[in-house]
RNA sequence: GCGCCCGUAGCUCAGCGGAUAGAGCAGGGGACUUCUAAUCCCAAGGCCGCAGGUUCGAAUCCUGCCGGGCGCACCA
């Protein structure tokens, strides 16, 4: 049962006789009550009446029953406070639903989700990080909610580095070359053909008909290029599985898979009549973009030399994603520096009739990481980075601090918990706060266990399984069969309450901005509340209705916790 | 020059037209013979960058400034 809902239609009819017409009570959560109706307040100029004389009629009209207790309070404000056994039976409900309220959605779409995409033959670094944290949280909500889900890993597998990738590979023993592939030492092979390429001539001509073979398909070529990309996705997914992301190895969807359908899109977008040449290369002019020099801004989807760049790889992908996949909703969580390449790619698509209908594409845009200076995020020598280091030193500390914190822990149980609270701290600590901004990363606050951090959570968490062990009963693994309404007698009880109910409003709502840090900090307020509630009052020394009622808090409490943190990506070890 | 993002407590961040702007950290004071003290409770801390405007009501919307970050033609 959605409680701000129930509301909302217990009030509404009492508005609509009041304003003669259809009103939105706007029932929300209020500091001054459990919940508020601002309503009154809006409708006053329209049908000009003083506010609170509005307020004090909607109260006389609507039937509220034994629901809640309601008062005009303010400049009128229609403050409502839920009766405990109201509560009681909403929150019994709750934990009576596999769902924690939160249905399948009843249309699904089938939405896209581009995120992660890694170059080939490079090392990922925290540059890639927000990428892969937000997109998977991302896929992940939207499949939870029953869409069809398609993941789509944009590899960065195609292009002229390849030529000089693919020399050095044949420079070296070919033993050697799939070996220092292999141990995901990606950086130093990229960094040593780089490095070739600028010094050695030879090298580099070598490297230039290198990439020609390549586009046209030489098969010893590509046999080398296959070698090079298959080693780097076993080694992308090996840091998927440690960073608990869902990708896997069907889900890479590289530039190169574009490439034939490349000249097909030049093709159709000069028939549609969008082209223009500009210094010889095929450019579209979206209206709405001006460069530097105050002219428009081209989109090159042919460069001078013939070749295509990512707007061209951009576009097919996108006209694949509608056309074939049949997509509806198109994500691409990618940094924010990319927005104006995207607001061009769309706006080109458009044109082209590549979003038919309901088809809508977004760019799901997030700031930097930054270190303690405020700058971009780097390494002590100034390097990105790399990500495989982060994770290491993420499940290092954690790993100390369990030991350190538990001694009770068994070993083995010890590196467990280190690994699911360091990579849960750094994700968490990427998703809790609103993505459109840059970020500090500092181990020490997301490693803490007090504030809005994913160990605090996971410590909620914990804490109730060590609970339910201890009583020797079910009940935060499922659908418990508990009473069919929870007593409330304490403050803390009722907080509780209130914030289980509210799982699944944010839930709804993240589904349409993907803001996660929403969902993260309603996590925070449910693990707040429990904590308070923990405190406050004893469970297992309760008895009868009390007792039952506070076990099942406890189990939907644990359960909305692990589902939240589930669909963040982030693991709830059952002990800490 | 143009565009995008961001300026809120000492620090890191919430606050999406509504009441007295909220958390955590740091600093101050308390609570462990007790279901995990990795916790909880209390007090303190604010010209919400500045100036106008819209509104019954603005941290929130609009305009202009100031400050920071990023981006602006053939790299991806």
């Amino acid at each position: 049962m959605d409680l701000e809902k129930l509301l909302a239609d217990r009030l509404a009819p009492a508005f609509a006789a009041v304003a003669g017409g259809p009103v939105d009570p706007t029932v929300r959560r209020s500091a001054c009550a459990d919940y508020q109706s601002d309503a009154a307040l809006a409708l006053a100029r329209r049908i000009g009446r003083p506010p609170r004389e509005i307020a004090a009629e909607v109260l006389d009209r609507a039937a509220l029953g034994d629901l809640c207790a309601a008062e005009v309070s303010g400049p009128g404000f229609i403050n409502l406070t839920v009766a405990d056994a109201a509560l009681g039976v909403a929150v019994a409900e709750l934990a009576g639903d596999p769902r924690l309220g939160v249905p399948r959605v009843a249309d699904p779409q089938t939405v896209v989700v581009d995120y992660s995409a890694p170059n080939v033959a490079k090392e990922m670094h925290v540059g890639h990080l927000r990428s892969t944290v937000i997109g998977d949280a991302t896929a992940r909500l939207l499949d939870w909610r029953g869409h069809r889900v398609v993941r789509a890993n944009h590899l960065g597998d195609w292009g002229t580095p390849f030529g000089m990738l693919i020399e050095h590979l044949l420079d070296l023993p070919e033993a050697e070359g799939a070996d220092e592939l292999s141990v995901g030492d990606l950086d130093s092979f990229y960094r040593a053909a780089r490095a070739k390429f600028d010094a050695d001539e030879d090298f580099r001509d070598r490297s230039r008909r290198r990439v020609v073979s390549l586009q046209a398909g030489d098969e010893r070529t590509m046999r080398l290029w296959r070698l090079l990309v298959r080693r780097s996705e076993s080694y992308f997914l090996e840091v998927y599985r440690r960073l608990d992301v869902t990708l896997t190895e069907r889900d890479f969807q590289g530039e190169s898979r574009y490439q034939p359908l490349l000249a097909g899109v030049v093709e159709e977008l000069g028939r549609l009549g969008l082209l223009r040449d500009s210094d010889g290369a095929a450019c579209v002019f979206p209206p709405g973009s001006v460069g530097r020099d105050g002219e428009p801004l081209p989109l090159i989807v042919r460069k001078r030399d013939g070749g295509y760049g990512y707007p061209a790889t951009d576009l097919a992908a996108l006209r694949h994603r509608t056309g074939e996949l049949g997509a509806t909703r198109l994500l691409y969580v990618v940094g924010l520096p990319q927005r104006r390449h995207f607001e061009m790619v769309f706006a080109v698509a458009g044109a082209a009739g590549w979003l038919p209908g309901a088809a809508r594409p977004e760019h799901v845009g997030f700031g930097s990481v930054l270190g303690a200076d405020g700058r971009m995020l780097r390494s002590r020598a100034g390097a990105p980075v790399k990500l495989a280091d982060l994770l290491d030193e993420a499940v290092s500390r954690a790993t100390e601090l369990a030991r350190d914190k538990n001694p009770e822990l068994a070993p083995e149980e010890v590196a467990e918990v280190g690994r699911a609270v360091g990579i849960g701290a750094v994700k968490y600590a990427d998703l809790s706060t609103d993505r459109n901004r840059d970020y500090v990363f500092d181990w020490d606050r997301m490693l803490s266990l007090d504030g809005n951090t994913a160990p605090y959570l996971q410590y909620a968490y914990a804490r109730i399984r060590s609970l339910f062990r201890r009583a020797g009963v079910a009940g935060a693994d499922g659908v418990a069969a508990g009473p069919a309404a929870v007593p409330l007698a304490d403050p803390a009880e009722r907080a509780l309450v209130l914030a289980l109910l509210g799982f699944a409003p944010v839930v709804t709502e993240v589904e349409r901005t993907l803001e996660f840090h929403q969902l993260a900090g309603h996590l925070h307020r449910v693990a707040t509340a429990f904590s308070a509630f923990y405190e406050r009052c004893p469970v297992l020394r309760a008895e009868g209705p009390v007792r039952d009622g506070r076990l099942l808090l406890c189990g939907l409490t644990a359960r909305v916790l692990r589902q939240g943190l589930d669909v963040l990506g982030i693991r709830t070890p059952e002990r800490m």
